[in-house]
DNA sequence: CCCGTTATTGAAACCGTTCCCAACCGGATT
DNA sequence: AATCCGGTTGGGAACGGTTTCAATAACGGG
């Protein structure tokens, strides 16, 4: 970026870069769009020399005011402090970098009312495309853009009677692969712990994958909804399992309540972790740090993000026309102490 | 946001407005804007009334052309899956939304060339204000935006010849709290790890109110340089430690650094941890559970955000003319099992 | 009753860019 | 010589708002 000369003075504009280069500015515009082959090479010097000279960039949100294009695409995350959706995001940016757009981040702290207000403030600022992964099951915000016909992408969460494609974790094989994993350890009872499932679609479906994978595979099993701030539910569990038959193991849906269970297997004593095993969807990077190392599926966070803005940009460019549709990506599980036996 | 009637028609515009309340866009412009009361309870009336039955929102991105005021800031972190840089981010995205703005948050995975690329991009958004919690010691695209008039506010990291506000930890009062706690656990000799100071300035200000204050207190003290990518080092030092003179200690000068030398402990042994106090710098949501609980001392990441927001939206509005400074807030120490000693 | 004020309202210019379309140019074709 | 042509170039409307300024109406004082 060179310096502006002539002091405090304005940002320039195409109109001054055309009357220096003296040349109309149609075709500074052009020197930056993609009819920029039509310039002829002598016309393109002199454009860029006062390009140069002024240290023009051209104004995007003028550019996209006549031409729609703002190439802005706006992340929707329910929780900025959950490592996997940062680490969703982060994917997702480069992504969008890589293609020419920006990716506005914006938190909804699992709050409704934010995502609404957030919602509110991006209608105003008309981003392209959406990438969504929300607490809310509130999906008439969501709908209501949707109709309009704003391209919408779901990370993780599906919102029913809203039709967009969906990213993220093949839970019925992620969860299979937990529970094989566990039964080939030698454990004989599991409990799935998950926040209250309350509609929220990998909720349930990891849910319903661990019903039905441990009834098929004939396994003793239960499961649970707990809430992430009331500790003393996870103490309770913490001690039945404890207090129950030996070989049993906590399979945790997602790595929030990894962590909620690791500090009720804290404050269980220090036996805990060898008397009961652990396994916690989603990879946390001190996974390697507590107890004898808490076992994890890791979620392909990466693909997940890219995968994400691909769908995104090809409904944008109408690429991609197939009817909206979900895709499951593989989890890798990653055994540490937590889930060894014998 | 009410359904668009007439189907996939394209956005209500202001003219829309007007025609149908029969006024002049003028008045719906004013209906929205600061001028609002000078308008008659019945036009008023009558604009509520079209605004409501068209679903009209105001697109933000023309208003600012001629308004120039975009309602947008800019939040550019270094690392997004550090939770210290997204706690604080979050405080300042509400901060933003309470006072009408949004934040746009763009990761610059500590890489300097995707800083710059970001940085291209944002200028072409024309943000308002810019909060900057960056990695790159390259200050020449930063200072370019700030002699242009951008107000820039940057958080934990001064930027050398770049004059804007600084908010972030009271270091030598930190440093200090850390260092008494240690001595007053007993501990005698002490050993602080940061990444490579390089001119950063917390690293370089942490290092140096660290080695004044044990050199004032009378302790046996050093000092390492570490690379957090480089387990070895870690694995090296923390040998020393055990090997050395007994109730050492080990004060890690970021969440980074301590996650390594957890790490680094969890691979020396089980009695790593009984052998060599940790404090570190930096609250993170496991330090409860390594070990017997590793001490910290908290960062005050909710004030930061929301003080960095303020002093940007002082200088926004005018209202702060006070020389750029610097603002250092006091953190918290939590003490655990990490820094018991008898 | 006239004139100066003040409260409303609207017309038109403007913000910085893109895009449509007309104008121009040199050379080939008729 | 007139026409046509592909290739460049420029003029000006348009985008959806804000803002300046003038016009009108209502009102009060002299």
């Amino acid at each position: 970026m060179p310096k502006r000369p002539g002091g405090t003075s304005r940002r320039p504009t195409i109109r001054d870069v055309a009357a220096d280069a003296n040349v109309s500015k149609t075709s500074v515009s052009r020197y930056f769009g993609a009819e920029r082959e039509r310039l002829s090479p002598e016309l393109k010097d002199r454009i860029e020399a006062s390009v140069e000279r002024l240290g023009f960039s051209p104004d995007r949100i003028a550019a996209s005011l006549r031409g729609g294009r703002t190439r802005l695409i706006a992340a929707l995350v329910a929780d900025l402090r959950n490592p996997y959706s940062v680490a969703v995001i982060r994917a997702a940016e480069m992504a969008c970098m890589d293609a020419g757009y920006s990716l506005m981040i914006c938190n909804t702290d699992n709050d409704p009312a934010t995502e609404r207000r957030q919602l509110a403030a991006l209608d105003g600022y008309s981003v392209e495309g959406l990438i969504v992964n929300t607490a809310s099951g509130d999906a008439s915000a969501l709908s209501e853009l949707s109709e309009q016909g704003l391209p919408i992408v779901l990370v993780d969460r599906r919102i029913p009677d809203l039709a967009c494609d969906v990213i993220g974790l093949d839970d019925g094989q992620a969860v299979a692969d937990c529970v094989d994993h566990l039964i080939g350890q030698g454990f004989t009872h599991l409990s799935l712990i998950s926040e209250p499932v309350a509609g929220i679609s990998p909720r349930e479906s990891r849910v319903a994958s661990f019903r039905a994978i441990c009834r098929d595979r004939g396994i003793d099993h239960d499961w649970h909804e707990l809430e992430a701030d009331a500790p003393s539910a996870f103490d309770r569990l913490v001690a039945e399992r404890l207090a129950g038959a030996p070989n049993a193991a906590i399979l945790t849906a997602n790595g929030v309540m990894t962590l909620a269970v690791c500090h009720a297997m804290n404050r269980a004593g220090p036996d805990a972790f060898a008397r009961v095993g652990l396994l916690g969807i989603d990879e946390l990077d001190w996974c390697a740090l507590v107890g004898p190392g808490v076992s994890t599926l890791a979620q392909p966070v990466d693909a997940i993000g890219r995968h994400a803005v691909r769908a995104l940009l090809g409904r944008l460019s109408g690429t991609l026309t197939a009817p909206a549709g979900e895709q499951r990506l593989p989890g890798r599980l990653i055994p540490r102490g937590s889930t060894e036996r014998g």
